[in-house]
RNA sequence: GGACGCUUAGCUCAGUUGGUUAGAGCAUCUCGUUUACACCGAGAGGGUCGGGGGUUCGAGUCCCUCAGCGUCCACCA
């Protein structure tokens, strides 16, 4: 029935052969026809990982937490979908291909043309783009790799096409020559959220302009662009300004020689402040949104001065044209300075936009993009804030709110091969007239389809529903069995840095689509940093490798130590150690198990019910009874953390348990009736329940570990998996032990805790009187009182053995102690020294407790005798402060009387 | 310029609706190889809860304020 437990425990091994085992036999599989009334359905889709990516920890962190929360699901009995796939990443992977194909060949994406080098894309894709997938696998995720879905597959892209078209004739999606965030070094527009706002050191430089009506009238300006100078097609002043009110409607002369050399218009705008630089401002319609918005107010010219790539056109004057642009900021300075128009140049800090992928400053420029005016914003606002939808933390729904209630028009095309094409075609004939459908038109051989493709995640906010088989033209009655059973999906575990990138985006989609939410709950983890609180990142190369540490330690250790130090929402700082922490758990685990194995034969293990009709009530003690209790605690406190999405609370909890109340106390305690044949059963029932019910608390978090454990006990015959079990909750327990009689004594439970607190204060007596390691040691005790005599009484084999004590000699009230002494719950306990008591060293001890319980008893006392917390406190705060000032108080003394004992001696 | 978060032992963090003498793990120190585990066991030292003020019988826990750190949002060139 059962095998011996090996010496020691191989994770590799054991990892690799369940992982197999449980693919193979279908137990991530999702089948919606199994959903029922008492099988409710559970589920949740992956973000997507890009395709290109490698597991980092925040991969880590993030599909832990969802492995957790689908292994739980299962585990109560609920049919679980969890949804995994990757994303394309449109510039991620083209720029990735591209730089494969430079290096190896020499070539560019156009020495190919358009369909080669997607054909390439796709070949690296077939290749490489599963290795997230496959350590997503290493990890432990029991995803239903049967459903894998990726943003490009054939019927999803469909997907994609449909909703363009459905937006387009709702009117939603529109094209124009628009500002947009350019970036020079991926040739493409971004949206608002792809620019990073980067502080940027640099200089404000002042030049002078001269006033065309007014010649040897100056203006100083100041600017940190001297290099769109050329581009300028005004200059404008506030006309509450009264020191410059009077230009208005005169021109000036652009100081570069460029192109066009006609004077510009001063005109007044009331943007422009009076306190910045001079309260004058150069107006760049072509390379910067306000000046954009104030040439329109005006009707002015706007002269693009720059190619695609960032640097300069024929139109920024020949000594510019062809120069990077910050080469040209350079050369524009030196000519400023050449003609003596450069007043001053002061270092200046400012925030320049810098391009999300590409790292480099986006160039605001004007150019023909199609934009999407967000569909279904008053639902998806209001799902949130009326808190239909929880976000967890709490907080994250303010960032949510504020983002929403100041929506801009989302750029949606980019200038890209590798994505979602735009599924519009231009007449040749009259470029102005459009079609736009999911079929090309008719006469193809007529039309020109849009060269761009769409915004990455304009594919990623129909993640949810299109991944389950949902189609635009299916009637909802017709939709595959997947989507109705699992959509709306339970929860959504992501970072808050996507919050708007996709978060927001899902749940508009879900509304305009499907009309309702798409996920009831959000986690959003917290991000993963290095010990320094440095953002774990590839450049830095601070990130360890995570397939690495699986290696090391073993996933399970990699799982139990990312959790460990991951509090609600809080950013995590990894540390190794913490997976250090976990391999020792495990490892502790394993041979707590092995010990039960060696202990004794084992019994029936095959159901809960098997188990509890194994233990005896009558032969049951206190330690049993606190064990159990423990137990029922600890079912509650996981079912309640995860509940709540406190993973480390949930963490603690099995580890403060196992580790602290069942291994070091109970299984210690528990050898000496090992020994008794009468109690041996009863014992090891007790341990085999406890086992049991934690290894089924224990499994959503290392599951690797717990499938083993839970086979080599006995629990499950093979052929069958821990995650069919069924993890009663704490009630539950409760009953079914108390149907076998066995109620759990709550006088028991608290008496171990003294007895517990009494060993702890023996053992301390011995260690500061050097005969920690003594096993024959004389003690004796003043009892308190008749119960804590009671108390000993019953516990005194064990406390001999557990305390290294030949005899516990009781004697009456007065009688002096022998050597050093100790105030215990059970009564003054002393230790016969003879030979061994550091006199100094006890003394000092006890001296500095003595003063430490003055303090207390001094703010005890005050406190009750203070009137207004007599008549202002509860009853039975008013009891308990009483009570402890009491028992503080006869502790005080009695330290105070060993203390006295002990000059004598010294 | 706004918003949010954080500040508790050397380090990383717990501290539930304010209520008895603020807890873990790691690290440090002492002792230990007793028939699960040295990836172990026993014990010890170490915080007055960022500063200041307030509310209260009572505050790490609520309010105000200051400081430091961090994140997000924002069209001051």
């Amino acid at each position: 029935m059962t095998q011996d437990i090996p010496k020691n425990y191989e994770s590799a091994q054991v990892e690799s052969r369940w992982y197999e085992s449980w693919v193979d036999k279908g137990c991530f599989t999702a089948d919606p026809a199994r959903v029922s009334e008492s099988r409710p359905a559970y589920s949740i889709v992956i973000p997507p990982p890009n395709v290109t990516g490698v597991l980092h920890m925040g991969h880590v962190l993030n599909n832990t937490i969802q492995d957790i929360l689908v292994r739980k699901a299962r585990l109560d009995g609920k049919e679980v979908l969890w949804l995994p796939g990757t994303d394309h990443a449109g510039i991620a992977t083209q720029v990735m291909v591209e730089k494969q194909l430079k290096k190896a060949e020499g070539k560019t994406r156009y020495d190919l043309g358009r369909e080669a080098f997607l054909e390439r894309v796709w070949d690296w894709k077939k290749e490489k783009g599963g290795i997230i997938i496959n350590q997503l696998k290493k990890l432990g995720c029991s995803c239903d790799w049967s459903r894998e879905r990726f943003t490009m597959d054939e019927r999803y892209s469909r997907c994609i096409q449909k909703i363009f078209v459905d937006l387009y004739k709702k009117g939603y999606i529109y094209r124009g020559k628009r500002m947009v965030n350019w970036c020079p070094a991926s040739l493409t527009a971004l949206s608002d959220e792809e620019v990073i706002m980067e502080p940027h050191k640099g200089f404000l430089y002042y030049f002078k302009i001269e006033i065309a009506e007014e010649p040897g009238t100056f203006l100083t300006i100041a600017t940190t662009r001297p290099e769109t100078i050329p581009g300028d097609s005004a200059i404008a002043v506030n006309p509450k300004d009264e020191r410059y009110a009077k230009y208005i409607g005169k021109h000036a002369i652009r100081p570069l020689p460029c192109e066009n050399q006609e004077p510009i218009p001063i005109v007044g705008d009331e943007s422009v402040e009076f306190e910045f630089g001079t309260g004058v401002l150069k107006v760049t319609p072509a390379h910067d949104k306000t000046d954009f918005e104030i040439g329109r107010r005006h009707n002015l010219k706007v002269t693009d001065i720059m190619n695609p790539d960032g640097t300069m056109n024929a139109l920024a004057g020949k000594d510019l044209a062809g120069m990077e642009r910050f080469k040209a900021r350079d050369k524009s300075v030196e000519l400023l300075r050449e003609l003596g128009l450069l007043v001053k140049e002061e270092p200046y800090e400012n925030k320049v936009g810098i391009s999300e992928r590409a790292k480099v400053p986006i160039e605001p420029r004007l150019s023909e993009q199609w934009f999407l005016k967000y569909p279904s914003v008053p639902a998806a606002r209001e799902c949130v804030a009326s808190g239909a939808m929880k976000f967890h933390p709490e907080r994250w729904s303010k960032v949510y709110e504020h983002w929403m209630g100041n929506l801009q028009d989302w750029c949606i095309s980019r200038q890209l091969w590798w994505g979602h094409r735009i599924p519009v075609w231009y007449s040749k004939s009259d470029p102005a007239k459009i079609y736009c459908d999911v079929t090309p038109p008719a006469d193809a051989e007529n039309w020109e389809q849009d060269p761009d493709v769409l915004d990455t995640w304009f594919s990623s906010w129909l993640w949810p529903f299109a991944t389950m088989g949902w189609d635009m033209d299916t009637p909802d009655a017709e939709m595959p069995e997947l989507l109705k059973k699992f959509y709306p999906t339970s929860d959504l575990v992501t970072g808050p840095d996507i919050i708007f990138f996709w978060v927001a985006r899902m749940i508009m989609a879900g509304f305009e689509w499907r009309g309702e939410m798409p996920f009831r709950n959000v986690y959003f983890t917290g991000i993963v940093r290095d010990k320094l609180g440095r953002k774990m990142s590839k450049t830095l190369g601070n990130s360890p490798d995570p397939l690495d540490l699986i290696a090391r330690y073993g996933a399970d250790a990699l799982r139990f130590g990312t959790m460990r130090s991951a509090p609600l929402g809080q950013d995590v700082l990894f540390d190794e150690k913490n997976v250090e922490l976990g391999r020792n758990f495990c490892n502790k685990l394993w041979n707590a198990s092995r010990f039960r194995q060696m202990s004794g034969p084992m019994a029936d293990n095959s159901s809960l019910e098997a188990i509890v009709s194994r233990i005896v009530p009558e032969l049951c003690d206190a330690d049993d009874h606190a064990i159990l209790d423990g137990l029922v605690r600890l079912v509650r406190g996981c079912s309640d953390a995860l509940a709540n999405y406190e993973f480390n609370a949930y963490t603690q909890a099995l580890y403060a348990f196992f580790w602290n109340d069942f291994c070091d106390w109970y299984v210690e305690v528990a050898k000496t009736r090992l020994t008794d044949e009468k109690l041996r059963g009863n014992v090891l029932a007790i341990q085999d329940l406890c086992l049991r019910q934690f290894l089924l608390c224990l499994a959503p978090l290392t599951p690797f570990i717990a499938e083993e454990l839970y086979h080599l006990l006995g629990y499950i015959p093979e052929g069958e998996f821990l995650q069919s079990q069924k993890l009663v909750s704490a009630d539950e327990l409760a009953g079914t032990l108390e149907k076998r009689g066995l109620k759990i004594d709550a006088t028991a439970v608290n008496d171990i805790a003294q007895i517990r607190e009494f060993v702890t204060q023996a053992r301390a007596l011995k260690s500061h009187n050097n005969a920690g390691t003594k096993k024959d040691c004389l003690f004796r005790l003043v009892l308190k009182d008749a119960a804590a005599g009671a108390l000993l009484e019953r516990n005194a084999a064990k406390l001999k053995t557990l305390i290294g004590a030949k005899e516990i000699e009781i004697l009456s009230e007065n009688s002096e102690g022998i050597g050093a002494s100790a105030v215990t719950p059970l009564g003054t306990l002393s230790l016969d020294t003879t030979g061994l008591i550091d006199v100094a060293a006890e003394t000092k001890r006890l001296s500095k407790e003595l003063e430490k319980l003055d303090k207390a008893v001094a703010a005890g006392t005050a406190k009750i005798n203070n009137p207004a917390f007599a008549s202002k406190a509860p009853a039975h705060i008013l009891e308990g402060a009483k009570k402890q000032l009491a028992e503080t108080q006869a502790k005080r003394d009695e330290v105070a009387k060993l203390l006295e004992s002990l000059k004598l001696k010294g």
